[in-house]
DNA sequence: ATCCTTATTGCAAAAACTTGCAATAAGGAT
DNA sequence: ATCCTTATTGCAAGTTTTTGCAATAAGGAT
C-alpha cells in the first residue's frame, strides 16, 4: 500500500473523493520533513502530474486543512505553508530572529479543556503559534 | 490633541518617524469599532490623503503590528485585517459558520507564564485565534 | 532657516492567492 | 460495463499582497 493510503482511506470513509491530485499532494506532504509552500508543492507535484494547476494545489491544501489531515503552519513571512497533521504541537517564534521553540500540546491541554467546557465548542486546534522575543534578542 | 496623539507620541519616543500616512491610519484604526482590511483602510484614508498608495497601507499596517500598536486580527476568510492593540484578548472562531466568542486573557495567563519561565522568551501575545466547531455546527 | 542623513513613501511590476463557470471524472446505482 | 449525480478540477480573469528602487520628506544638527 502506498504511504498515503491511510489518509486516502480516511478521506473516502468520510465521503470525500480520492483524486490523483489529492493523492499526490498528500504524498508530498507526507515525505516533507518540514512545511511546504503551495508553490513548492506545485513544483514537485507537477513532475508526476503534469496537468495539475496551482489553483488545485491551493484548493486541495485548504481542503486538507479543513478536514484535518493537513494544517497551515506558521511561517515567518506572511506567506502560507502547510504540513501533515501530526501530533498536536505548537510553536513559539521569536519576532526578531525567527528562532522557533516547540511547545508540547500537554501544556495547552488544560486550557483547551477549559475553553471547550465553557463554550461548548469542540476545538480543532493542533497548531498555534505564539510570538515573543527570545532571551538573546531581549538583550539587543 | 488629536485622538491618535498617544500613539504617535510613543512612536516618536521610540525613534520612529511620524508621517501623515501613519497618523491617518492610526486615526482610522482608533475609530473603527471592528477590525478593518487593508482595502477598507485605504479607501477611507485616501479621502483625506489623496496621494496615499495601497503599498503604504500594507507597509504601515505591518509596521504598526511589528511595534505593537496594532495587531493582525483573525479573519474568517484568509484576507488580512487589523485592529488597534487594546487589552489582550483572544478569539474562538467556528470553522463552519464563523461565529466568534471572545476568550479573556486571564484564561491564558497561567499558560503564558509557564511558557515564559520555561523558555526564557518574553511573550508578545495579545491576540490568538482558536478554531473549532460551535455547538450548533457540531450537530450538522 | 538651511542642510544632512536615512527612514519612509510612491511607482511599477511581479508574485501570491481567489473566484466563477464550464468541463471532467469519482464513486455509487443499474 | 454503462449511466448518473455531483464533487472536483482546469482555465482565465480578477483581486490581494509583496518587492526593488528611485524620489521624497522627517527630524536632528548647524
Amino acid at each position: 500500500m502506498s504511504c498515503e493510503g491511510n489518509f486516502t482511506k480516511e478521506l473516502s470513509e468520510r465521503g470525500y473523493r480520492i483524486t490523483p491530485q489529492r493523492r499526490i499532494i498528500l504524498h508530498i506532504l507526507l515525505h516533507a520533513n518540514a512545511h511546504l509552500t503551495p508553490a513548492e508543492i506545485y513544483e514537485e507535484a507537477r513532475t508526476s502530474l503534469p496537468g495539475l494547476t496551482e489553483t488545485t494545489v491551493y484548493r486541495t491544501l485548504e481542503f486538507l486543512a479543513k478536514v484535518g489531515l493537513a494544517q497551515e503552519a506558521y511561517s515567518k513571512t506572511s506567506k502560507s505553508a502547510y504540513e501533515i497533521s501530526g501530533y498536536a504541537h505548537h510553536h513559539l517564534v521569536c519576532r526578531k530572529c525567527g528562532k522557533e521553540v516547540e511547545i508540547p500540546h500537554v501544556k495547552m491541554k488544560p486550557l483547551c479543556e477549559d475553553i471547550e467546557s465553557e463554550t461548548g465548542f469542540q476545538l480543532m486546534q493542533n497548531h498555534l503559534s505564539f510570538f515573543g522575543l527570545c532571551p538573546i534578542c531581549q538583550k539587543n
